[in-house]
DNA sequence: TTTGAAAATGATAATCATTTTCATTTGTGA
DNA sequence: TCACAAATGAAAATGATTATCATTTTCAAA
């Protein structure tokens, strides 16, 4: 049982809340710091068993690190050039759980991402 | 481009209508089918193309397959069990729209999946 | 029937995220 | 200082997926 390193923790936060292990890693070796990867990894495993932060799957499966108290948006991405919006998902939310109550299920989450061409591509 | 082999899909229906694509091709080892494991990713990614099945995650990130109708929908899977629900989403299809256009994004698309624990489990 | 281009196939190698191993370092209490 | 447990990280292993590329199959036209 490891303990999170907690340059992991601070370096997510400062990543916007949102990471994969490999871009946290990355992330840490360009501001200098000196850490292993095998950290980066054992750290924020040990964040999602705390429940400090979220484990979710980008479309290609690789794994992604939320901090649970980050105020939950979605993406507006472009497939052309990648840029992103952070866009507001009210009427997800309560559509979710409309659809969770209807079916029976709790301890709810959902994923939500709207792809397309931005106006300057 | 190439187009799926029949027998990849009748053996994801066989399955159940459900499964990764290595055990579809460990399936079709087992019951004697000569055929190559990029042929059965191949399949299965045309297959996905043509919305002839959906492409899910496992929680260890795997690429699970799944058939379903032509119909645009939306999951609700049970992350204990993976029992899948599938949902209308025509509060999602007007705010995808909605938001798009109001960062103008032209040719979009949407995901969506809420994932729970379903009320068996 | 023969031919040839295009599509399909599959063995093999490459990729890439993630996990495991294990030797070394570090922290801590006696 | 000593001993020992926990933490660390380099390197190797793992496992799914994708890329390569030579070969085979399909099929329509000659």
């Amino acid at each position: 049982m490891s303990r999170s390193n907690p340059r992991v923790l601070s370096t997510l936060e400062r990543a916007g809340g949102f990471a994969s292990a490999q871009e946290v890693y990355k992330l840490m070796q360009r501001e200098g710091e000196k850490i292993g990867l095998t950290t980066v990894y054992r750290s924020l495993q040990s964040l999602v068993d705390d429940k400090i932060v979220d484990l979710l799957r980008r479309e290609d499966g690789e794994a992604i690190y939320r901090l649970c108290g980050e105020k939950h948006h979605h993406h507006l991405v472009c497939k052309s050039c990648g840029d992103t919006v952070e866009i507001e998902g009210g009427a997800i939310e309560k559509w979710a759980k409309s659809m969770a109550d209807e079916h029976g299920f709790r301890d709810v989450g959902h994923t939500a991402e709207i792809f397309g061409i931005c106006s300057k591509c």
